[in-house]
DNA sequence: CTTGACCTTCCAGTAACTGGAAGCCCTATC
DNA sequence: GATAGGGCTTCCAGTTACTGGAAGGTCAAG
């Protein structure tokens, strides 16, 4: 298989396939002309990537997580550990966003939006 | 004032100031000796920049904040604008998190985080 | 043989800083 | 006056995870 083949089965842009290779999470073989000759495996690797990487790991959790996959020792608590961690990134993450988020809507909903110059937005933002 | 009194002032690192006077956003006056020296519009400027990106509003969007915060003639509208946008962004943000966070939960409630290799998150992530 | 769709590599740019090096400035102390 | 410290300056590189684009080789069809 081609690289468009593989992009088009896991997703990923062909440009992000290569990228993954540069930092060494997949290693495809090479045709006689220099193309990527993709595996079964090396697309099942990428699926599992792309996975990864909508549940929001970064690319070293990623490569952590393909670690633990190809090892047949592994402690799940290993995996639990790594997944609990990004877990509490994103509630974090989340906390943060709702907080902006309430004071937005809050600022939204008292300006006018009309031709006049006065705005508690700007306001807000200047702590007047 | 130099730099690091207003660090203190406005809670951001020296870096920061003088990367905002890099791309435009500011324009502190010097000193004979080279030294940057800040005014109280400077440190109020920089006070509103803080407080929009506390708000999650990128750079850009915060010199257009500041545009319209400086121009008597505004339209409160044109400042609403650019919140909804941003709330929207936002709140999508928000839907992607808690939807990651929703499979995360799930899945490190299912895994044993025990010494045994079986893993649910890993076999979730290889589509298994 | 040419055309068009592939593929390759390499370089640069993105967002918003942050770390670090090299070096000047200022004040206090010995 | 020399020196030590802390603060200031600039400039360069690195961060994350790609993405766009240029220059050029390859392949199948007509």
């Amino acid at each position: 298989m081609n690289i468009s083949d593989v992009s088009k089965r896991t997703g990923l842009p062909p440009k992000t396939i290569r990228y993954y290779e540069d930092i060494g999470l997949i290693r495809p073989a090479r045709d006689t002309n220099g193309y990527r000759v993709f595996q079964d495996a090396d697309t099942h690797k990428l699926a599992f990537l792309g996975r990864a990487r909508t549940l929001g790991f970064s690319i070293e959790d990623c490569r952590t997580l393909m670690a633990l996959y190809e090892d047949q020792d592994r402690n799940s608590a290993d995996v639990k550990r790594l997944a609990q961690e990004h877990l509490a990134h994103i509630d974090e993450k989340i906390a943060q966003l709702q907080s902006m988020q309430a004071t937005l809507r809050h600022l939204v909903r008292e300006c006018a939006g009309d031709n006049r110059p006065d705005c508690p937005i700007l306001r807000d933002l200047a702590q007047d």
